[in-house]
DNA sequence: CAGGTTATTGCCTGACAGTCCATAACCTGA
DNA sequence: TCAGGTTATGGACTGTCAGGCAATAACCTG
């Protein structure tokens, strides 16, 4: 059996201190008046990934998205009207430091208060937020959500609005730093009009996808080899402090 | 435009102390003589997940798979020869204890030594087994690999099997204890032939996939609000022994 | 009942998340 | 210049959990 089959995108950035994904209004057609998610039909000679690269590059101005990644396909028989379509969608991930022109029958809606949209789009940006917000505790994926360089203070804020949730700027840090996900860059952020001690400034240590393998639960046994330096001495009394 | 869809399932049991996976050999067709997954073309009014269950049902008897989840949709031009098929592939478990009967076309392959597989299969796989791995991590998967009633033994050596690693059966335990995955079910399993201390025996508190929230880090915070009624049974404290 | 076998429990350690608080480093205005 | 406000940072403490080890429990056979 041959089928349509049509890619789309959530596409999610940190603005105004609110997750918010990028939709754009269908001005014909059934759904008409209703938001969707961007995307469109899968052409004769492109891959899914491609295709959703393509018509995002085509539809909206988003160059720069830090991250892309396959979510989820639906097959549902009645998801679209008329006919079948399958949908493939993909969960990309713009900088809260873009400022990326749109047209003007797209715009950007904050999660936490989705406008009516078209068939199961609703329903498949729950599944990007929810697969955001995993990853942002297990892997480095702040690394697309954060601008290139930031503060402590700032990056606090994104993941803030990004988790939905209240989030320590103290214990955030921290676990970034230990994880070796963000690193000091030496400089120093000016401090604000009403004063305040300077902030000292961070980046990501890699901008792609990586899993921490903190989470390895039941992992296999670490091989105690110690380096050829230190020998049998054993660790427990090696303090010399 | 219209494309040919297929659903695929990536099968997976421990079998004799090592995690396997079902394979079919192709008796014609391009890929004659190499192993590949069950599954085949969708069909005209049924979603993917439909498919794949009627076709695993039909190809091979693997009636009482505990687990089916999607997996990935993989859409390279050439992944398969002569025209273009996308495939949207499936992770599906089956217990340790069941014993199905399979066609004479199919067999059980160890994932630690595939053999030559069909275009994009053997990819398939690894991604299959590594989405187990991960999630006997930090959900409670394993319902779907164990038998319905075990002891900490059988559960650590199923364990062992499907991650490839030694696991400790002290730990293995005490994590799914803890994480009221596992509950007791008081029955003794008889000791071996050769003595021993006969075993206490579990099951699965669910017999469907939950996350662990334990691995929610950068977690809301939580507000101290005990409901009121059941807080004071402590169930660190409520044994009555 | 001695000795072998398997299962279970109880400590101990180290790592990490989460919270609180003292201190540092800047500002403005008197 | 300094007092007081503001923001940032680091240290200390706690509780939870994974991982490892060793002692004990409960069965067997000869």
């Amino acid at each position: 059996m041959l089928t349509k089959h049509e890619a789309l995108a959530v596409v999610l950035q940190v603005r105004d201190a609110a997750l918010q994904v990028l939709l754009w209004q269908h001005d014909r057609g059934p759904a008409m008046g209703s938001w969707a998610l961007p995307g469109g039909p899968l052409a004769d000679r492109e891959t899914l990934g491609q295709s959703i690269a393509r018509q995002l590059a085509e539809k909206v101005d988003v160059r720069h998205l830090a991250h892309l990644e396959q979510l989820e396909t639906r097959s549902d028989l009645e998801r679209a009207p008329r006919e079948r379509v399958l949908a493939t969608a993909y969960l990309g991930i713009v900088p809260a430091d873009e400022r990326s022109v749109i047209p003007a029958d797209a715009a950007w809606h904050q999660v936490a208060a989705l406008p009516a949209m078209a068939f199961d789009h609703a329903s498949i940006t729950v599944s990007g937020v929810r697969r955001l917000r995993a990853k942002l505790c297990y892997t480095n994926l702040g690394f697309a959500l954060a601008p290139k360089v930031f503060t402590a203070s700032e990056l606090q804020a994104v993941y803030q609005a990004a988790l939905g949730h209240d989030v320590s700027t103290t214990n955030l840090k921290r676990i970034l730093v230990r994880r070796q996900q963000i690193i000091e860059t030496g400089t120093l952020s000016p401090p604000g009009r009403a004063g305040g001690r300077p902030a000292a400034q961070y980046r990501f240590r890699a901008r792609e996808i990586d899993v921490t393998d903190q989470f390895a639960v039941l992992r296999p046994p670490v091989d105690r080899v110690p380096s050829p330096g230190d020998d049998e001495v054993s660790t427990t009394t090696a303090r010399s402090d």
